[in-house]
DNA sequence: ATCGCCTCAAAGATATGACGTATTCAAGTG
DNA sequence: CACTTGAATACGTCATATCTTTGAGGCGAT
């Protein structure tokens, strides 16, 4: 899914490093130096430079080097810079703004999705919508967020906004961070897999005011157990 | 503000001949060729296709080649894939895309913006909102769409979250292409401009909940006029 | 005829040496 | 002190060599 090779390996090195502030905004890497800290060809140092020079994250410039740019400046809705701020410390300011965009996208997406669905869209969701009551009342969390990610693509998929649907990966991987995070404590709370339903439900029958309000509760009860969390 | 040097001259062709269609989904590049065709070395063709990869818009396999991946897993939100969609034949697709994206995004800012802009924001956006009504009222087009576009961008980054921020020069772009679209017919309509500062009035005076509500309107209204234009 | 293994060649992946070029910094000059 | 100029530096580009992977076709056995 990432970039292969060995560009890929460095890469993995060098964006979490910025990413995580390790290498400050303004830090500036010699090309030769990264050869030979990493054991690499010039080949190679060059390819995952202008990959991170792609997603805006560094510049480079002659007889100055490769220079960490200030965040304001980074794709930060580049799947590689949304992992790699998640995996370290910033992952608080990132899964705040996740909060916010979700916040904003998905009931938007669920009450388009009640309207642009397919047949088979609809079917998908009914039927995830039974799976993830299911695993709740079987307390299997790892089903349940298999299908809790599954749940949430498919709505933003089945607005029928390739955007929209391209932050499923991302929502998949805010959930799964959650799980984690909580370390699998209690068992899904009830109401929220109700709301699911009520989303699905809502979706399938065309009525995007009521799915988009059920999503909405969906996401302002994520953000507040998220504020809840990070104080 | 792109990637510069060859590498990037390349980006500029290839990019948009994927972002078009004219290199379709599965087409096949042979690194070699691309050096003949466009005169440039290996090293070029690699950092400008590894940059393309970096972005999901094509794949390098041994022996097989530089494949083009299908749309869906395109980095859909990166700017330069935005740009390059909205310039070629994938503009109208791209442009419904952003509606709806606005449509969702810049109302939730707007209310984040009542509770988290500084006292900064608040004033550059009082006065952006003047010079937006004196532009409307003289008639002057350019200076609108300047202020306009500033406009959208301050509410985005006053939200105080980062990825609503980022948005603001692909909603700049929107807005620049709807004037050019438009081709300068008529002077903005009033309604609108009484729009935009009942937004900043709101935002100033902390009242998330009016400003979300006249920016869906101004998003409505933009969405509405596109919608009719491209049928 | 089909399946599986083997070999070969195609195309990218990586390493390296050479040279070009812009840019910074500082020495030198008025 | 301001301006000019030159040299050092680090990236940019090209060319070449070698390695690695992998798809396709051949070959034989079942």
């Amino acid at each position: 899914m990432e970039i292969q090779g060995l560009p890929g390996r460095l890469l993995d090195e060098l964006g979490p490093a910025i990413a995580s502030g390790e290498l400050p905004e303004g830090s500036v890497l010699r090309g030769e130096e990264l050869e030979q800290r990493f054991g690499v060809s010039r080949t190679v140092v060059r390819e995952a430079v202008r990959v991170l020079e792609g997603m805006r994250m560094v510049a480079s410039r002659r007889r100055v080097g490769i220079t960490v740019l200030p965040k304001s400046l980074w794709d930060v809705f580049d799947p590689m810079v949304i992992r790699w701020r998640l995996a370290g410390a910033d992952r608080p300011a990132q899964l705040r703004s996740l909060g916010s965009l979700r916040m904003a996208v998905e009931p938007a997406a669920a009450a388009l999705a009640a309207t642009h669905a397919t047949d088979d869209d609809r079917r998908e969701l009914s039927s995830l919508a039974v799976e993830l009551t299911v695993a709740a009342r079987d307390a299997d969390l790892t089903t349940f967020l298999r299908h809790d990610i599954a749940f949430h693509a498919l709505v933003l998929r089945a607005s029928g906004n390739e955007m929209f649907a391209h932050l499923g990966d991302t929502v998949g991987a805010v959930l799964t961070g959650r799980t984690e995070y909580h370390l699998m404590p209690h068992q899904p709370e009830p109401y929220a897999i109700r709301l699911h339903r009520e989303v699905a439900d809502a979706i399938c029958s065309g009525h995007a005011e009521e799915a988009e309000q059920a999503m909405r509760t969906i996401v302002t009860g994520a953000l507040e157990e998220l504020n809840q969390q990070l104080g």
